[in-house]
DNA sequence: TGCTCTTTTTGGTATGACTAAAAACAAAAT
DNA sequence: ATTTTGTTTTTAGTCATACCAAAAAGAGCA
């Protein structure tokens, strides 16, 4: 199985919007143009590159989908912060082909498993008090609507996001989205009981406690605890998938 | 002819491009559309979609952006297999985006711990006797080639390739090849000296041994400490990124 | 200064044409 | 019959032009 043939998209021949995304590129990651500011307008590049409008509307279509820049229609392309937002749209696409795997939704979630265990247990060992209180406010939210599962729903999600905010790394922020999106989208339209709020929400503090106490073993084994369930809620949703 | 009846986009900011990737991406995802079987030809799209050929170009294009399909120049787009491949232009993008953002490097190198943490303590707990021996091979592989950098270089990304194959999950081999395209590329011409290949192949040895006893901590904090060292090695190089 | 109203710019789309390469086909040679 | 070679057709890539509608910019007025 040949796994090395091409990188992200260019493997042989090149366009010739190759080359005017390459120089762009370059204006963007030099700061020559700015975040947030304008790309030159379609018809600028093609005087300025020698190229046609075809080309030129490529190359500005290829800078899109590699997210150096915000292409709303209508509006003028603008250069993109290389932030979060940027790794969530990218993130994305990454859930969207594991969906489409076979079996790829557990190994996602097993991917979610491996990626939290790794975070309760840097928050039992590293956590501050800020990341202490911010999540004990979001255990305390997500106990107060045991009854109603939307909004038990979002304060579940929120509770996990606060996990991924302690290591103060924009990349883990940027990996939850992607999977609430994905949760947003699979889970939220799942039957939710109160009684299986509450036992979530056990689990919740149980991880809490976990952490409060510095313990990492004790708070990965409650998280995996917690998590295998969930999925076992909703397994037979994924049969086969 | 002056066409009057067309529909630019309808009225929310959709592209007429829209309907055309939603169509086809469907088609692909309910299988109708194989894997490798070539897409319609944009001519066939124009006729079925009743839309231009630049919209039926556009169309494409964004499933080659989305990974759905493999589009290589002046070849039929064929129907992507949504596997490693995919997933690691994903990941690339994403890479390359934390390169470009202020203590990226940094951000994205401590996330490559974070991970790498979790799949030593995965191995320590988990792996079998096939995992361990690939992991000697490797380790000794990396052991053979202390006096010649470039070997020494790619055997120690096989090594840590190695447990990135342990938890049978293929997110993390995607991840694995595009924290190693950054290094080949960054690390890969940094000076390296036989007493450097000696400390990292000792560093290895230390982490298989942890694996090999069982003791997941140990483990972690061998690799921690491997890594670490690695990262002090090179970090002023990165000074300010 | 603040507001409307026009003018210009710009992205989105349509159409037609041309080229070089790939694929499909047919014919010849073994 | 099978392989090889040559020819035809198809197709992606590109270019040029044109039109429309929306956005941005400017002009005019209050």
């Amino acid at each position: 199985m040949t796994i090395q043939d091409d990188t992200p998209n260019d493997a042989n021949g090149n366009r010739a919007a190759d080359n005017v995304v390459r120089a762009l590129s370059e204006s963007i990651y030099s700061g020559e143009l700015p975040v947030g500011a304008p790309i030159p307008s379609e018809r600028e590049i093609v005087e300025k590159f020698q190229i046609s409008r075809t080309v030129a509307r490529e190359a500005v279509s290829i800078l899109s989908s590699k997210g150096l820049i915000d292409a709303r229609p209508r509006y003028r392309p603008v250069v993109r912060q290389p932030d979060l937002d940027a790794a969530l749209g990218v993130m994305g696409g990454l859930v969207q082909h594991m969906l489409s795997r076979p079996g790829g939704v557990k190994q996602l979630f097993d991917t979610r498993i491996f990626v939290e265990t790794g975070l309760v247990r840097a928050a039992a060992t590293d956590a501050t008090k800020d990341d202490i209180s911010n999540l004990r406010a979001a255990l305390e939210a997500n106990g107060e609507c045991l009854d109603d599962s939307n909004r038990f729903f979002e304060t579940d999600v929120a509770f996990h996001g606060a996990l991924y905010m302690i290591p103060g790394n924009p990349v883990f922020p940027a990996i939850h989205r992607s999977f609430s999106d994905w949760l947003g989208g699979q889970w939220g339209m799942m039957p939710r009981k109160p009684d299986r709020n509450r036992r979530n929400h056990d689990a919740h503090q149980a991880i809490f406690k976990a952490i409060l106490s510095r313990d990492p073993d004790e708070a990965e084994a409650e998280l995996v605890s917690h998590l295998q369930d969930a999925w076992a809620q909703v397994a037979d949703t994924f049969d086969g998938v």
